[in-house]
DNA sequence: ATTTGACCCTGCATGC
DNA sequence: TGCATGCAGGGTCAAA
């Protein structure tokens, strides 16, 4: 479901309804997602105000006053907001209560998604995600009864460390640009597609707007990362921003769930030029929109427009 | 060092 | 109606 369109559009949502609230409660009602939601993350939190919802890359990231809570959504996940006392719903896994009565709760059927601590020492400097996961490899191997519990925290917490720390730059900032795109990609043999996908040159963009981003930019997904030119580069950095600034505006895109904080729709699904409409003719030359498998994704492109 | 393909899991649409 | 197949917005990981 979600790239970083959608993700931005819950964090907008939250942000009102959630910010500075103290959490009450944290409760686990499956804890087996793409990796086990930590026995002591609940405990971590519990009692701490919530002092900002923030994003990264794909990721929600709820700012406590002693650490971050790190929220995945993986394909097919949601949060929404939701009165405590509401009936449990299939795949609803973890539910947090603020004060006040506002819930929100985490909903996933694949549960590719995952709930992360990072702690107050980590989440601020620390990028030293080498010395950690040997650290943790070490201490699970020791594995004697008493230290089970914290080996297994320490490994989440190191986890979420480790996946902040690869991550590549957001579109938004200024360190992303056609020349940015362009430097990094040099002798990349890569196909430019996938490249985008793999989060190093750039976060947030997912299969939707890879596909949209390209079409805009007049490249084919195909295309060598490596044999782009500067110019397009800088044509393709611009598109990126566009097509995530008009989702965002638009509330994302809803293929099959994806609902806001507040169980709204999103609309930018209606304005795609070329993701799903394999067989439909491109608005910009006629030409009938292509379907082909990359990296075990599904490309769309119009092959006319698209060099 | 890059790049690939298998895999994680459920739900839905399609065709027989 | 049931059943098998293929597909889906995410990402990790081992192996080539």
């Amino acid at each position: 479901m979600p790239e970083l369109p959608e993700v931005e559009v819950l964090r907008r949502g939250l942000n009102p309804a959630l910010k500075g609230r103290r959490l009450e409660r944290m409760q686990v009602f499956n804890a087996s997602l793409r990796w086990p939601v930590s026995e002591h993350l609940a405990q971590a939190c519990q009692g701490k105000a919530l002092l900002e919802v923030s994003r990264r890359s794909k990721y929600l990231l709820f700012r406590f006053t002693s650490g971050t809570m790190l929220v995945h959504l993986g394909m097919s996940g949601t949060v929404q907001l939701i009165a405590a006392t509401a009936p449990l719903q299939k795949h609803d896994h973890v539910q947090w209560e603020f004060e006040g009565g506002q819930s929100l709760r985490f909903n996933d059927p694949r549960r590719f998604g995952s709930v992360l601590w990072l702690s107050e020492r980590d989440t601020a400097p620390a990028l030293n995600t080498d010395g950690d996961g040997v650290n943790h490899k070490a201490s699970a191997a020791g594995d004697e009864v008493n230290h089970k519990a914290s080996a297994a925290n320490a490994h989440s917490l190191g986890r979420a460390q480790a996946l902040l720390a690869r991550l590549g730059p957001e579109p938004f900032d200024e360190a992303f640009s056609g020349e940015h795109l362009f430097r990094s990609s040099r002798r990349r043999k890569l196909a430019v597609k996938p490249w985008l996908l793999s989060g190093e040159p750039v976060v947030g963009v997912g299969n939707i707007y890879a596909c949209e981003a390209l079409f805009r930019a007049g490249i084919d997904p195909r295309r060598s990362a490596g044999r782009i030119s500067l110019r397009r580069y800088q044509r393709l950095a611009q598109c990126i921003v566009e097509v995530l600034d008009e989702a965002i505006a638009a509330g994302g895109s809803t293929l099959r769930d994806f609902v806001s904080s507040h169980g709204q729709s999103g609309e930018f699904q209606n304005r795609y030029t070329v993701y799903a409409s394999e067989g439909k003719a491109c608005q910009r030359c006629g030409e009938s929109i292509k379907r082909f498998i990359q990296a075990q994704r599904s490309s769309f492109a119009c092959l006319r427009c698209q060099r």
